[in-house]
DNA sequence: ATCAATTTTGCAATCGTATGCAAAATACGC
DNA sequence: GCGTATTTTGCATACGATTGCAAAATTGAT
């Protein structure tokens, strides 16, 4: 079924369906009319790709995410991919967490679909790459992760004032032996998190007594909260990077340690995912306002695309403190 | 960056680099060389949508959800994507959630992409979306839900064995009163692993003295479970159609109404989702074999895709049991 | 070196749609 | 009803590749 096919059926020209399909072209009624009818008869669709090649435009969005075990992510690609489907683009999905490190061939194949735009969750790209994409004119947003180049439109939530709120919560309960569980220390968010965290700490005096590595899987935050738990002198406040390894922590802390939270230990996350309302783990954290930061990243993304290009920009959502019941106050 | 001016600049005709770009074409050593030269100098790589209208094959598969709140889909979602990467095809994502109850718009865009086959997850299909599926000759894969169309290939696992196995779980620490907290009656998963429960224990002369409704959702659930703890006698053995209401069911149970879990109530889920096996919660479940269900239903949808149109299969996969904290024996 | 068999190469058509341009049709003012 | 201004329509080309076919080049055997 083409839109010859519809021409020949209605008795109208091929350029006529055409731009009976195209939103702003001019038809006339008569001939909307014919045309409708014989595109219904055949149940006929214009061909994406076909109007892809032509316009230079697929309407396809390059969603690259590194894994979805944490449940922030899949939340953000649902949302992602939601407030991009209200808004005719649809996305195609990379995982990429296979090609260990290194997003090269996942970004390569992104722009042989020539895609009109790029979200990287997450994930950041080297500079070659950056490139590659400036060159052929593809916006990039990164979401929830940063890096220092300014032609990358990236959108965070202010990481350091988290940090700083996150650390707030936490002194409430006067804690003397401090401890942070770390992301993986190259990623923005640990970054900016941890600074923000520790500047707090500094001006009430106070500073991080043990810190460990989780790199940002529930696994490997267990291990380092049992490290972090070793000695004689255990922490009695500690900042998680993020929930997911803070529900590893939670989990190690009172199931295996025996330890009363918040009581002997108070704990906070960073996103309030789901679960961290649950009942069973009730943790005090700092939200991402992840509604706000995907409409804002689509919103962004999109006048890229469609405007002017105007520079790109670096956004921060500002996070909030949800106390639960974690932390002392 | 056309294969024209990878042409021109190696000196050969466009045909010889399409060639070149294509695996099975005959190109010589010296032609090669050039090319290879020239597209890595200018950075050529094919258009995979222009390729895509010539061969009518996008090597896009429409991938649809419902959502990705519990974590048996976004694993699902990694491992499908996975997979499909890994024989060079790739993921068009579309969330059901949005169309209220009905993906025949979303099938209808992703047929506008000109897809290759359609994997739904958790989420079936108009017979006359069915039906123009057949038409245009794309393969369709119900992944972990089954309708009773024989032209529709499904993955999923024995879900009346598996309600057996859950009865068995719990029958060994002779309960006296059963409940059944259910997802949403339609879903042929919600229907078969009952039927399975129920079989199983009528064998053993017992049968579900309560029953409610989750709809899958954590809140719905939690609910759900209010509901059947409500009268004088209340539960001492539950099975929860899957494991993301089981944790709410879990919550509820423990810290809501203050049950000791598995003494006062036994507690079976269903998928054993990552989080079932966190101290936490410490579930006892009975596991889908996700990577079996995902290399299957790749393996079956390619061959649909490539192959000879064999007829159409469902294949039902073994699950396991996975007995832990919350049953006794 | 010659000729047949095989491989390599280029030409040209094709996929399904969008769109600039000129011709045809319609609308409008009087 | 006429002349002009505006819309509507069709023609033809383009997007960037693949591929059947025939010509050219290579190979191999004698």
């Amino acid at each position: 079924m083409t839109s010859v096919d519809v021409a020949r059926r209605a008795g109208v020209s091929q350029s006529a369906v055409s731009r009976f399909f195209t939103p702003g072209a001019s038809v006339s009624k008569k001939m909307a009319e014919k045309i409708k009818a014989a595109a219904d008869e055949l149940g006929y669709r214009p061909n994406v790709l076909a109007r892809a090649m032509i316009t230079g435009k697929s309407r396809i969005i390059g969603l690259v995410v590194y894994y979805l075990e944490n449940q922030f992510y899949p939340e953000a690609v649902e949302k992602l991919s939601i407030a991009l489907q209200e808004n005719g683009y649809h996305v195609l999905l990379f995982m990429a967490s296979t090609t260990v490190g290194d997003v090269e061939p996942v970004v390569q194949t992104i722009l042989d679909y020539r895609v009109d735009g790029i979200i990287l969750v997450s994930v950041s790209m080297s500079s070659t790459l950056a490139d590659r994409c400036r060159e052929r004119n593809i916006p990039v947003m990164l979401f929830n992760r940063d890096q220092p180049r300014e032609d990358l439109l990236a959108v965070t939530s202010d990481n350091v004032a988290g940090g700083r709120l996150a650390a707030e919560m936490l002194l409430k309960g006067n804690p003397q032996r401090i401890a942070h569980l770390a992301g993986f220390d190259g990623a923005s968010t640990q970054i900016d998190r941890e600074a923000g965290f520790t500047a707090a700490l500094a001006e009430a005096g106070k500073s991080v007594v043990a810190r460990a590595v989780g790199n940002f899987h529930y696994s490997d935050a267990a291990d380092a909260t049992r490290e972090l738990f070793e000695g004689d002198a255990p922490p009695d406040a500690l900042f998680v990077t993020d929930d997911h390894m803070a529900l590893a922590a939670l989990d190690v802390i009172r199931h295996e340690l025996g330890l009363r939270v918040p009581e002997d230990v108070a704990v906070v996350g960073f996103d309030d995912i789901p679960q961290a309302a649950w009942p069973s783990f009730n943790l005090s954290t700092v939200r991402q306002r992840l509604n706000v930061m995907v409409s804002t990243a689509v919103d962004e993304l999109i006048s890229a695309i469609e405007g002017e290009d105007r520079p790109a920009t670096k956004l921060r959502i500002m996070p909030v403190p949800i106390p639960r019941g974690t932390t002392r106050d």
